[in-house]
DNA sequence: CGACCGATTGACT
DNA sequence: GTCAATCGGTCGG
């Protein structure tokens, strides 16, 4: 736990540099995505620095499943999910608020998975700043759920379709194996259909996860 | 065009 | 526990 803590800004800098997710990962089936992303960095260059969050809650959003934007094909608003795995899609939802989503596998196929909730890791005053925090809140209420993580990311349309294999967002492998055993699942929240699938991924135990 | 509603959140009873 | 906020996307007429 904790590769990050503790280290300094160069320190930050040279663990980023040699594992940065590459395409590849991105590829692969979305459910393992999903999972994988467990316990992996999400960084956020803002103004110079680093925002960086652990992931610790996930959600996938498959083609083929009634639950997704992209079940009823191609239109302005989900266009970013067809794109090529790796890249950034952010909807707008309830008039107010912006969620982020990896896009999987390969261009045309429409699959996501939803960045739920973090950990945050590295910029804590400027996500608070951000979030306009109220110090009387409980910390945990930073980056833990989808609309928040957004906000204390500076995360809004215009990042859709940012690539993650870029520099601004990327996402990067932390070297935490998280265990089979260690991973909750669950049905996936706030969806009316597509609720027998069990694919909402989380750190068992992690103060972090969404309520 | 108008009507409906959402992969949410925060404030409040 | 309940519920309003708030607006772009989507779909039916």
């Amino acid at each position: 736990m904790g590769l990050l803590k503790k280290k300094s800004k160069e320190s930050f800098v040279s663990l980023i540099e040699g594992n940065k997710l590459e395409r590849d990962f991105y590829l692969q089936d979305t459910i393992v995505v999903a999972k994988e992303l467990l316990g992996k960095y999400f960084i956020r260059k803002y103004k110079g620095k680093y925002l960086i969050g652990k992931i610790v809650e996930t959600e996938a959003y498959r083609d083929d499943d009634p639950a997704s934007h992209a079940y009823n094909g191609r239109t302005r608003r989900n266009e970013v999910m067809f794109w090529l795995g790796g890249h950034l899609y952010v909807y707008f939802t309830y008039g107010m608020h912006y969620c982020c989503n990896v896009v999987t596998e390969s261009e045309g196929k429409g699959c996501a998975v939803l960045i739920r909730a973090v950990e945050p890791i590295e910029g804590l005053s400027t996500m608070m700043k951000l979030r306009s925090f109220n110090s009387s809140s409980k910390i945990f209420n930073l980056t833990n759920g989808p609309a928040k993580l957004c906000q204390a990311f500076d995360i809004t349309k215009k990042n859709n379709g940012d690539d993650l294999c870029g520099e601004k967002i990327f996402i990067v492998d932390s070297k935490i194996v998280i265990k089979n055993s260690k991973i909750g699942k669950s049905q996936r929240i706030g969806i009316k259909d597509g609720l027998e699938k069990k694919w909402r991924f989380y750190i068992k135990n992690s103060p972090w996860v969404s309520k």
